[in-house]
DNA sequence: CGCGGCTTTGATGTTCATCAAGTAAAGTGG
DNA sequence: CCACTTTACTTGATGAACATCAAAGCCGCG
């Protein structure tokens, strides 16, 4: 059988477009537009007008918003198959958060007319959007609570754990973010967070390598983790 | 012209079933119940399944999950017109988050089948749930990061004027939840919240009768509540 | 009336931010 | 490729912000 369009095997189908006829999907396999972003690189800006629906498809960001002094704020990481954009994208005309690619990331864009029209004659796929949606803030306000409610040592193996679990699926990898962005998202000083990381290098609980993290004591960090 | 229905006339029928016919309508009028809840009565309980589809008509009410130690943490209070139940609602089969009456409230429950007939089939219904979702969310989110990076005084003006301006709408009002609860909401211990509210009186910011709370300098207090 | 929860204030200690200073790493222009 | 600049990382010292503990008054409620 003739290939029609690449985006027939595309994960990011089955996850989101699984409600789209054969004939859509050709539609928006034709208009998607799919972009390359090199580590560090800026995927959206909070503040733009919304003009596409934006799926990562490879690479790891971060969503974030800049406080009233400038600081930035993480609100959470996103890997393959999260969304990018679709929280603020059905709620205004402008994007409410920034994205930045933390790793070499890959984008697939459609335009959001197309997505509008979408839902609007598509009960189904709506109603697919609006379960994921849901999801998703779900999961990003009880992660904040989570992290509110843990103390700095209690937050800083929570992100390691996230990583390490949810992220790389490995006890060792290489930290995409910079300490600092760390401190962002855990809401925290970055020295108290490197500070920290020493600390639970000396008592052996992980190695650091630069960048490069390996956790030893895997319980001992879930321990601090949850009572933290 | 005979009335067939109360809610032809309710409000929150304008705020999220305009897009839904005449005949549906009453269908919906038919099943829907309206319940009512006395100050400090539970709405719904975390971790319950979901039945219904619940809004609140009138009263307050406040969003919380219990920490892990058995600590509320409220996530957002809720006016009129406010969800109540949608935010985990279509995200999966149980409630995400308890609510609790903090004024007599009165909910309009509609079965949450229903509900989902009616997005599965009416795909406009289902984008305008699909935006209304987003824009609370979206609010929660910033909410959450507005108040994480101020300081205590900062997020206790904050919540005042929240209260005053965006519930009360008057400089003098009965504050409807505890001290606890307010540092439960902005994530301090319940003695820093008092002695920061007997701070504002020293300083003649706010005046305090027990739950009556006098905002005497607001332009103070929003001060406090920015630079915090 | 008396009990338990809410409120208030003070005293104390811990946690964390900030400041300072130095090293390492990474990008930049010649 | 090297000097230069900048940014990231690290550690220590200090002080501020905040939690916790303790004790007492208050209020509502059975």
């Amino acid at each position: 059988m003739e290939l029609k369009c690449k985006c027939e095997y595309c994960d990011l189908r089955n996850l989101f477009l699984e409600m789209v006829k054969e004939e859509e999907m050709l539609k928006l396999c034709a208009i998607k537009e799919e972009k390359n972003f090199k580590k560090g690189q800026v995927i959206i800006e909070a503040g733009e007008p919304i003009t596409n629906f934006v799926y990562l498809k490879e690479g790891l960001v971060k969503l974030f918003v800049e406080s009233n002094l400038g600081k930035e704020q993480i609100i959470t990481f996103a890997k393959p198959m999260d969304f990018v954009s679709i929280l603020s994208v059905f709620s205004g005309d402008n994007y409410q958060y920034s994205v930045t690619a933390i790793e070499d990331s890959i984008t697939c864009n459609i335009g959001f007319s197309h997505i509008k029209k979408l839902i609007h004659s598509n009960a189904s796929f709506a109603a697919n959007m609006l379960s994921k949606m849901s999801r998703i803030s779900d999961k990003m306000i009880l992660d904040m609570l989570e992290v509110r409610e843990k103390n700095l040592k209690g937050r800083v193996a929570f992100i390691l754990l996230y990583f390490a679990n949810h992220v790389y699926k490995e006890l060792d990898f290489e930290l995409p973010v910079s300490r600092k962005e760390i401190a962002n998202y855990i809401g925290m000083s970055t020295e108290n967070v490197i500070r920290t990381l020493s600390e639970f290098r000396k008592h052996g609980i992980i190695k650091i390598f630069g960048k490069v993290i390996e956790i030893v004591e895997l319980e001992k960090l879930q321990q601090i983790s949850r009572l933290g």
